[in-house]
DNA sequence: GATGAATGAGGGTTCATTCAT
DNA sequence: AATGAATGAACCCTCATTCAT
């Protein structure tokens, strides 16, 4: 049989690899950790038989890698449709903010896809190579979205030219990542809170104050000369 | 026997388990992933019998978090030496960035501790458990030294008043964090580069610019009025 | 060295061995399993080294084989003393009693070495092997008390002497393992339930009347022509 | 899957469970200790797979315990057939001697069992709590045959009427284990001086004298007025 | 002699993957 | 196509035994 990765054109998914993605998504956001996620797990909740993923994934690790990379480019996808209708650059980064609240809110997904970015295991080495892989001009990537976002700010004569559009992209990304692990460390602290877990770092910022922070800080640093 | 952990005054470790951390670390900074990193892996470069590990540790867990643990902290404490000879906080923060560029070099480990914040995985319960059962005073903590960079560059008046410490320790770590993230990520870019495993985060711009860049933006942030 | 075992002349075991053997015995009165009963468990209880126990026995089987031996030796040699102060048959029937009696109340040991009889652990095969060696004459056995036991009733003219000895001797112990078993029974259903453990045998009949119709019974078993 | 323990209605029992009970049971009757018996000698024996025998019972434990209870059952079931078949209280008793024999030819099983009573090992522990949990109005047990047996026995008139049924069914039981002590332990002697292994008891006694002393004793005991 | 730290073989258990139905 | 029962490799952990001190 040839087996239908779940990269295949994104539009006709199977149904069951649909489910297969929520359901690793799911569990992530229940707290499951993603090292240790069971493949009978992840078929149990999506309803279907532990020998129907491997019709369509070779490898426990596939399942979740690309349902990761799934909901990433779904993410991705959402926010680049709203994301043009805002007017000014300014705008757009607090969307972009808006898009992480949401995601924090729901859980660790974010958070998994920016360790995987770097970890040693399996999972790591997977995402990146298939990141490689199918990276075609960079369509599918929230980077590419950032890249995007600052080149139309500069279009648009809001922010400064004297910098390479790398370096900007590079920064907004370094911002917005570390808005990113203080709201989901800022949700995680009160999730794990609330169910007795205590947490050792302070969080006494609260979330909007640092957001107009970062923001803040953005603007002001793009828009220098 | 009184079970003796890795905790224990760090002075008087026992030499086996000194050589169990090394062997942790080592194996991290070749490029293992501490999720699937075997006991009998850690013991046969520590050069001991694999019954011993448990005659200090009672799981698996516990030595790898306790081997990231004295490590954070040994750098803390290196660093709390020579950070205090510095003259000014510009210097400190200087130094901040060396003691990382340094880790960054030799491998994974600062990103393991980053990551394992978060992670929902055993590894991360257990080194979030541990955190707070032996949290005093914060004493061993790299956030207690940044707040104390905070607080020591506020008296000598080469920061702002008017800022919170927590805020502004806050911040510094986002950006020193930052920065961590970057200098872990040309390096490893470099070394997968090298091992032929393609990355596919464009780092065009040097780290030392990139170096330049942060440590301009917390003077400016922290200067200005 | 000459390596002393616990069975080198009982009136000078050293001290150590001594204290082996009591910590086995108070362990399985504590309701230890001699099955799963660990060295370093035996040891800390006799307050000795671990290795130290290797001075005198080569395993583990040894060392809780030779301590059920001794202490069957030794209650066999105690109840050999009272036993011929008794003045009839009956008398000594029912020191014999009395005596499991107080085994019982103490603990399991007495059931222990009726299983150890015919059990196919190593335990079982060790014990059938020592006793088979050391048995000279039958000197040291509970069966031989006994049979000596029906020898003086029938020297003694107080019970019938048509039946062979070895068949009188074995009946007794049938009726005496009996009464054994039940006393044990009844005590360990007490403290089982002391303890919660529901226990499914019925045992309305008291000990006591069980004990006169076990010892009526043989007395005209064996009186009767 | 809902786990299917073997306690499921005996006549639907899965065949892997089956076969799984079947090699404990043999292994048994060659002379395997139950203690040490192995997950993977008893799966090896099966013909199934190491990890198929989790996929039915939680624990080695589990699959030993439930084994040797599914014998006794079984043991029951066909007793309880064949038995009220039997004119008479006499011919009764005779039956169940009948059935000791056979399985004391076989083996070790029953043996097993009346350890098991009172063990203080895991299994002991695990042996008792079932029995407790399952037992519904004692229908599985041999000791509701005995009581069964006693109750129709004075009923038809055969046996005295003045004593309580609890206790003559337990003087039943207790002649009966003497008699399954001795035959097991005379079958025991012959297979292993079969196998060279030297056996302390003496049992000159024919296994039939002692058959015929012990129905003897029970009929005089429990006619007698 | 006495110790207990060190060892490593061994076994219970898990779970990704397969394949007959 | 879909299933889930079956598999067995892999790994954590225990503990009897040794031996340097």
């Amino acid at each position: 049989m040839a087996k239908i990765t779940g990269r295949e054109s994104a539009g006709q998914l199977p149904p069951k690899v649909v489910r297969l993605y929520g359901a690793v998504i799911e569990l992530i956001e229940e707290g499951a950790d993603i090292g240790s996620m069971k493949v009978s797990q992840i078929t149990e909740r999506a309803g279907i038989g532990k020998g129907t993923a491997y019709d369509y994934f070779d490898t426990r690790e596939e399942i979740i890698v690309y349902a990761l990379m799934f909901f990433m480019e779904e993410a991705a996808r959402n926010l680049e449709q709203e994301i043009w209708e805002k007017e000014t650059f300014s705008r757009r980064i607090e969307l972009f903010m808006d898009s992480i609240d949401r995601q924090a809110e729901k859980g660790a997904c974010l958070l998994c896809l920016v360790n995987l970015v770097f970890e040693a295991s399996d999972l790591g080495q997977l995402f990146r190579k298939l990141l490689n892989e199918h990276r075609k001009e960079e369509a599918c990537l929230l980077s590419s979205l950032e890249r995007r976002i600052v080149e139309k700010g500069i279009a648009d004569g809001e922010i400064r030219k004297d910098l390479p559009v790398a370096y900007m992209a590079y920064i907004l990304m370094a911002k917005i990542v570390a808005y990113a692990l203080y709201t989901v460390h800022h949700q995680a602290v009160d999730k794990k809170s609330a169910q007795g877990e205590a947490i050792f770092l302070k969080t006494e910022i609260p979330c909007e104050e640092f957001r107009r922070y970062i923001l803040g800080g953005i603007l002001e640093e793009f828009q220098a000369e």
